[in-house]
RNA sequence: CGGGGUGUAGCUCAGCUUGGCUAGAGCGCUUGGUUUGGGACCAAGAAGUCGCAGGUUCGAAUCCUGUCUCCCCGACCA
């Protein structure tokens, strides 16, 4: 390919298909035997896309995402792939950001265009719109034909390749922040947090300053020698000493609520002569989250067990949410009401038609989300159609 | 590219309908003082070609014409 040297950028830019397109034009080249596969390869790549309007993290022009492609021998293998980078994708979103997420499927109006079936999660916003948050694609063989990857089996004969791909994007921050962000600002689950811990001493005179920092010191030590596990990811603690002491104590409290850190110390002269501290909680922001009094010399082992609470609470919180907004319904006149106010997630029978989903689509903006794994297993009537229906499916106004 | 909105101090905006003293407020900034456990207070002060160009008028941030900027809504892709 040669680049027209009028219109060559200072920063190359290349601009391509899908992804798969690219892999499998290479895999054809690396798959000749059964005993190449399973293959796999993961890429970061940053995407460019011609967007009309762009939103903040969750559509931008330009971003960050992860991909993954691989072949397999047979169709079973490539399908529990599939199904395994989903539980994959719902374990980081729930256990790590603390985002609970439906897992289902994608209709086929909606799946990728090139998957057999695609497989999704997807999240609740504050605003009770739904966000796509992961895709985990079957392929089938459908690029194996299109890119003639054929593998020698064991049996010697010829065989295509099966094919899965997955990915998620940056725009998982941006369903970090719409599911816990506050007024205060950003809330951030602590086993993502860059900084967990951020500790304020009080202090009036440079007295006091120099008495209240050194124990805010001893403290920070204190936590980042605590024993690594895997709720930090076999990391130590990342703590911080906000030494400003040019800003008063209240601006420094709100300053450090609006970067999200999930756990803030005040130390001040008062607590010097009891020897404790104050913790206060970022899930709880003011004086409501604020436990008095704490001793110093448990402060560390307290500060540990808090953090973990705290990502507990913000998933159990984001669920209840999230459970609370999603409702059984059965008539479509309801629906179209309810879809407007006040929102959230619908599960509804379809007749599994796309004129049915795309009605639904034109009529009230709201599109299937997913065929839920685990939820609405019973039969019923099409709440457009009245045709019979195998399973409700999940109804939501989606970014 | 259509429809709607917007542009005034570093930031957020009021003023425009119905032209009229020297264009305002909050926040921020500077100086001095008092303060410091939830975004401190008092006082003084600096700071604006009212997006740009033209026009109407004795007089334009305000009315008219043109032009530009940014934002919102619209392409079935979330």
């Amino acid at each position: 390919m040669e680049v027209d040297p009028d219109a060559k950028l200072d920063e190359e830019l290349i601009v391509r298909p899908t992804s798969e397109t690219i892999i499998w034009h290479t895999y054809k080249n690396w798959i000749q035997s059964y005993r190449d596969l399973p293959l796999l390869i993961n890429q970061w790549a940053n995407v460019v896309r011609w967007e009309m309007r762009t939103r903040l993290f969750l559509r931008t022009a330009e971003f960050l995402w992860q991909e993954g492609h691989t072949a397999h021998a047979t169709e079973a293998e490539a399908e529990e792939e599939t199904h395994k980078m989903l539980e994959v994708y719902r374990k980081f979103a729930e256990e790590w950001m603390a985002m609970p997420v439906l897992t289902g499927a994608k209709s086929e109006g909606q799946k990728f265009p090139g998957a057999v079936y695609t497989l999704c999660i997807e999240a609740m916003m504050q605003d009770r719109k739904a966000l796509q948050a992961g895709t985990s694609h079957f392929l089938g063989q459908n690029f194996a034909k299109a890119f003639n990857v054929q593998f020698q089996s064991k049996e010697g004969k010829l065989e295509y390749a099966w094919a899965t791909s997955w990915g998620v994007s940056t725009r998982l921050i941006g369903g970090l922040i719409m599911t816990h962000s506050d007024d205060q600002g950003l809330v951030v689950p602590p086993r993502l947090a860059p900084i967990h811990v951020v500790i304020c001493p009080i202090g009036k005179n440079p007295e006091e300053q120099k008495a209240t920092a050194e124990v805010a010191d001893k403290l920070a030590a204190d936590l980042v020698a605590l024993p690594r596990d895997e709720f930090y990811g076999y990391d130590t603690m990342t703590v911080k000493v906000d030494r400003d002491f040019e800003k008063s104590p209240g601006f420094r409290f709100n300053e450090w609520e609006l970067k999200g850190v999930p756990v803030r110390v005040e130390i001040g002269p008062k607590d010097l002569a009891s020897n404790a501290c104050v913790l206060a909680r970022r899930d709880q922001p003011g004086k409501e989250g604020k436990l008095m009094g704490v001793p110093l010399a448990e402060a560390a082992t307290r500060i540990d067990a808090l953090l973990r609470e705290i990502q507990n609470k913000l998933f159990e919180k984001a669920k209840a949410f999230r459970d609370a907004n999603m409702h059984q319904i059965d008539s479509y006149e309801e629906f179209k009401k309810k879809i407007e106010a006040p929102g959230g997630f619908f599960l509804a029978h379809w007749d599994g038609t796309k004129e049915t989903e795309d009605k639904i689509a034109e009529e009230t903006k709201a599109t299937i989300r997913c065929i839920p794994f685990n939820l609405g297993k019973e039969e019923g009537k099409c709440m457009v159609t009245g045709n019979p229906s195998k399973q409700r499916v999940v109804f939501a106004k989606s970014y």
